[in-house]
DNA sequence: CACTATACGGAACGATAGTTCCGGTTGTCA
DNA sequence: TGACAACCGGAACTATCGTTCCGTATAGTG
């Protein structure tokens, strides 16, 4: 019930809190140490098993109790989250950085090649950008829209430069993406090269001839 | 635990039983009734939740009691695929159709408009092509078997028409098509317009120029 | 109309997963 | 070293869902 959960931060509250004595305290050794246990083995399990995965399965690999678990982030989204943010931060970089590129079209394809890759067995950020059954809360909200305007200006400037059909949406464009490594990465899928999918993709966001 | 289930047949079992009197005896009438009752609110709430749908919201629409749901179908998996089979009957004969058509090209594209538009609001038909979740069992994954042998022969002889670029399997396809349909299927992808994204996956599907 | 096999309804059961609680433990500081 | 606050662990609580059980109702039959 707390608003934003998994801040507790290492060095204190976030903006000023009333009592500053007591922001200013740092965590004890060892919740320093569970946190990051908890946080590497969170990243483990739902990047393997997505979102669904038992909560005492992190807690279990990563060698606590899920009590734990729970002081540290008080509820099994706060600590998706927490988990999701830093996967979709360096997406989010990675577009800003293709928006500024000369070449636009091939910005535009690359990244989508290392969207894709990045997606690859991390069920936890398809999870996340696939929304499945999770309230996609405030800051991955945030991020997601984020990539999007990354993405809309990458699809704008190689539009501009007739490398890519006109009219397309950033959200089509992701839900091409995340939808194709949403099903390669079921078992069933597994003969299926991701490679050549992505090509048909890109060869699809092409003008016309 | 009854190998197939949901085939307590209107009007007897299936292959000679051993007792012939008692397999003939016709189902009372009130159980007829209900049974369709069930099929059609299954139908619906699959459609519209997917198979995660607590199957006493099945029952409550239906008008029956959880008890007698179970009597008609003894397992939820089996309500499923009961429901599922029908719907997978329609594509599978479409793909037989399509694979038999002349202008080898049109049927494929043609075909996967038409499975996109199957495909579409039915969340039950995408949960069980993406197998989320369930064991994909007996006869639908024999269906769905079928399924993919009326693409492959649908793809191979797009090929060799020149319609379709080299080597993509009949898994590639469903792929894309089941994940953007996946995608598009979400709340957070409202705006887009699945029309475009299939006509993407279409035009990159095409012998590259 | 009476009788019985069949079907019905829904309370109850068991499993799973998220969350809370509290007695015991341990880091930190004087 | 002693004392206190912060922290730990995991049993227990709660909610959800699939499934079973059994007392009651009723369609079909003579």
């Amino acid at each position: 019930m707390n608003e934003a959960g998994g801040a507790t931060a290492v060095r204190g509250g976030g903006e000023a809190s009333v009592a500053d004595e007591a922001a200013v305290r740092p965590m004890r050794a060892d919740a320093v140490r569970n946190r990051r246990l908890i946080l590497e083995a969170a990243e483990e399990v739902f990047a393997a098993q997505g979102v669904s995965a038992p909560i005492d399965a992190v807690a279990e690999r990563a060698g606590v109790g899920v009590g734990t678990l729970y002081r540290h982030f008080p509820t099994k989204e706060a600590l998706f989250e927490a988990i999701v943010l830093t996967r979709l931060e360096e997406l989010v970089a990675a577009a800003a950085a293709g928006a500024e590129r000369d070449d636009a079209g091939e910005a535009f394809f690359s990244f989508l090649r290392l969207f894709a890759g990045k997606l690859s067995n991390k069920h936890d950020l398809i999870d996340a950008l696939g929304a499945e059954g999770i309230d996609i809360k405030s800051r991955c909200a945030g991020m997601a829209g984020d990539l999007e305007s990354g993405l809309e200006t990458m699809i704008r400037r190689a539009e501009a430069a007739g490398a890519v059909r006109d009219g397309i949406t950033p959200k089509e464009v992701l839900g091409l993406v995340v939808g194709l490594c949403q099903a390669t990465e079921r078992p069933e899928f597994d003969g299926v090269s991701r490679q050549r999918m992505v090509d048909v993709v890109c060869a699809g966001l092409r003008p016309p001839a």
